[in-house]
DNA sequence: GCCGTTTTCGGCCCGACTGTTTTCAGTCG
């Protein structure tokens, strides 16, 4: 098994065991150490030929010999013993709101119910209420529960979330009394898909934003409705009229307890652990309201202050992970991370040319919009007969209309790629020939998505291997909350493109946002350079590049990290030497 | 299950809110 696998393993046999009833600092333990062993720099069998195990974190001697038998031989009877003997259908109601595991435990020692529809028929026919700990609010919120994963799922996309959010914001902003307002939580760490969102707001009286909050026009469910906190499920019509729907929570504190709060609710748990840990060092005591001593709290203005006075640089939240950024800020050795205004163009957009919904001219009116200082178009190649892509007879007409285009503009470049498909075999849908004619070529996969993770790997191999080929697109071909990506062995194909100098995309499509934030941060480790790309099929999702930059962050890149922040000379020199190569 | 300038046992981050209680357990973040 590679880490992720190990890893989640790990993680379930920490649920597993809380279903047990086990000491939760046990349980705790194996979820921290999945946590580790999923954020490893090097592969799992690596660490384990180099007898390094143990010097993960949280990794004693019990946990080295489970995982070292995971990883070696596929196989954990503990695992499998725990597994045999409980019910799948318990992970699925610990899905719900208020179910935590001592409730899921009981109502299955109980009545036996081990699955979403029978505590569905056990709450409709009232039995639930009258169990000592239930009663029958309880057993409502479990049917809204029910309703709710049915209806909504889980978690939406990063674009979906900062739409719910916005509108939410901008109808707070109205209410008098608030002195500051941001949204916190995930959202905030620009995590690609989020669970609710978190407003923090302060304020001398918490009461009347409270009862404004609950009464917005977008609530549709109040959740609860405390003094300082309050929770809502909230919906919003997207462009497309779609109804999104989800939790939205709400914090209200006093303005000097602000920077504690905004800097605990915006998370992420593990790095709040973390950060009280430190403090703990430095004896002192860290929560949502202050930092303090056992004589006096020490005043922050800013959350910046805090980490000062934990003598640590100011961590951004996108590297919030607890994955090293509180060591790196006790060495100073945080990285400098790129920013919006660092990009200086983008190479994967789409046209009318393909499947793409603007002209050639349209997409580069955009770009200039939003200071670009080039545009790279890449259609599809023929064999994505759906998306219609080009003939190599109109690749050369396209070509003819970038031309003609580039002549009329000053200051400004279309760049001619191709979004070359990678066959079935690792070849490319274009001869050698018709490559050379473009600028550069962005090679994806686009078919036979049910390979095995060997051929598909090999496949990618082969295609980024291919001189011709400048970046590789999206990386594993992912749909968030939709499709999984296809199986690929991510390590070796970044430690290929390293080795061949090609570059990998960071998808910036917020239903993509593939390569993750996670194997960025390998693939800098090895040098590879990667490319923020919107995968624009319309001029307004040229601006989707913004995810893009959201997820090169959280992988701790930093502007020289990425190839669209060079300027519009460099880039093209740079493309040029690649063509003669 | 991990871990140790309070070290081999006894801790392990902390507080709000809810619902079911009558002082608190469970859940959540």
């Amino acid at each position: 098994m590679d880490k992720a696998q190990v890893a989640a393993v790990l993680e379930e046999i920490a649920t597993l065991l809380e279903l047990q009833g086990e000491n939760s600092f046990r349980c705790n333990a194996y979820a921290r150490a999945g946590r580790s062993i999923a954020q490893l720099e090097q592969s799992l069998a690596d660490v384990i030929a180099a007898d390094q195990l143990g010097e993960i974190p949280g990794v004693g001697e019990t946990l080295r010999g489970k995982i070292t038998e995971l990883a070696t031989t596929d196989h954990l009877p503990f695992y499998e013993d725990l597994k045999a003997k409980t019910p799948p259908g318990l992970l699925t109601m610990l899905r719900l709101p208020s179910m935590g595991p001592k409730k899921v435990k009981a109502l299955y020692d109980i009545l036996g119910i081990d699955d979403l529809d029978k505590l569905k028929k056990a709450c409709e026919e009232d039995k639930i209420a009258g169990l000592k700990g239930f009663g029958a609010k309880t057993q409502e919120k479990i049917l809204e529960g029910i309703a709710f994963i049915g209806e909504v799922g889980e978690r939406v996309r990063i674009d979906q979330a900062q739409l719910v959010a916005r509108e939410l914001v901008a109808a707070l902003q109205k209410v008098a009394g608030i002195r500051r307002l941001e949204v916190c939580g995930s959202l905030r760490r620009r995590k690609e898909v989020v669970k609710d969102i978190d407003i923090l707001v302060s304020a001398d009286d918490a009461k009347p934003i409270m009862t404004a909050f609950v009464k917005l026009p977008q609530v549709q469910k109040i959740v609860a409705h405390g003094e300082t906190k309050s929770s809502i499920v909230a919906a919003v019509l997207d462009e497309a009229g779609h109804r999104v729907m989800m939790n939205a929570d709400l914090r209200v504190v006093t303005d000097a307890q602000y920077p504690f709060a905004q800097a605990y609710f915006t998370g992420s748990k593990e790095h709040n652990v973390a950060m009280r840990q430190r403090a703990i060092q430095y004896g002192l005591k860290l929560n949502e309201y202050e930092l303090a001593g056992p004589k006096k709290s020490i005043p922050c203005k800013e959350e910046a202050d805090i980490y000062k006075a934990l003598d640590l640089d100011y961590v951004p939240p996108e590297l919030r992970e607890e994955t090293g950024e509180i060591a790196a800020a006790a060495k100073h050795q945080l990285p400098n991370l790129v920013e919006t205004k660092d990009l200086t163009g983008c190479f994967h957009n789409h046209t009318t040319w393909s499947d793409g919904k603007a002209s050639l001219e349209q997409m580069a009116q955009a770009a200039r919009k939003l200071g670009f200082k080039y545009l790279g178009i890449a259609d599809h190649s023929p064999s994505l007969t759906v998306a219609n892509g080009l003939t190599p007879e109109r690749v050369k007409q396209q070509h003819k209309e970038i031309d003609d285009l580039n002549k009329k503009s000053r200051g400004f470049r279309l760049f001619k790629g191709t979004e070359c498909d990678i066959l079935a075999d690792g070849s490319l849908d274009y001869s050698d020939k018709v490559l050379e004619s473009f600028d550069y070529v962005v090679a994806s996969v686009h078919s036979h998505f049910n390979q095995t993770e060997a051929e598909t790997t090999q496949r990618v191999i082969k295609a980024i291997s291919n001189p011709r080929v400048t970046m590789l697109g999206h990386a594993t071909g992912r749909l968030l909350l939709r499709r999984e990506g296809y199986k690929v062995d991510l390590g070796a194909v970044i430690r290929a493109a390293a080795e061949h100098g090609t570059m990998i995309e960071i998808n910036a499509n917020p239903y993509r946002l593939d390569l993750d934030w996670i194997h960025c941060k390998r693939a800098k480790a090895l040098g590879v350079k990667l490319v923020i790309n919107p995968d624009a099929h319309a001029a307004d999702e040229l601006a989707y590049t913004d995810y893009g930059v959201d997820v090169a962050r959280r992988g701790w890149l930093e502007k020289d990290d990425l190839f669209n922040t060079a300027s519009l000379a460099q880039v093209t020199k740079e493309l040029e030497a690649r063509r003669a190569r």
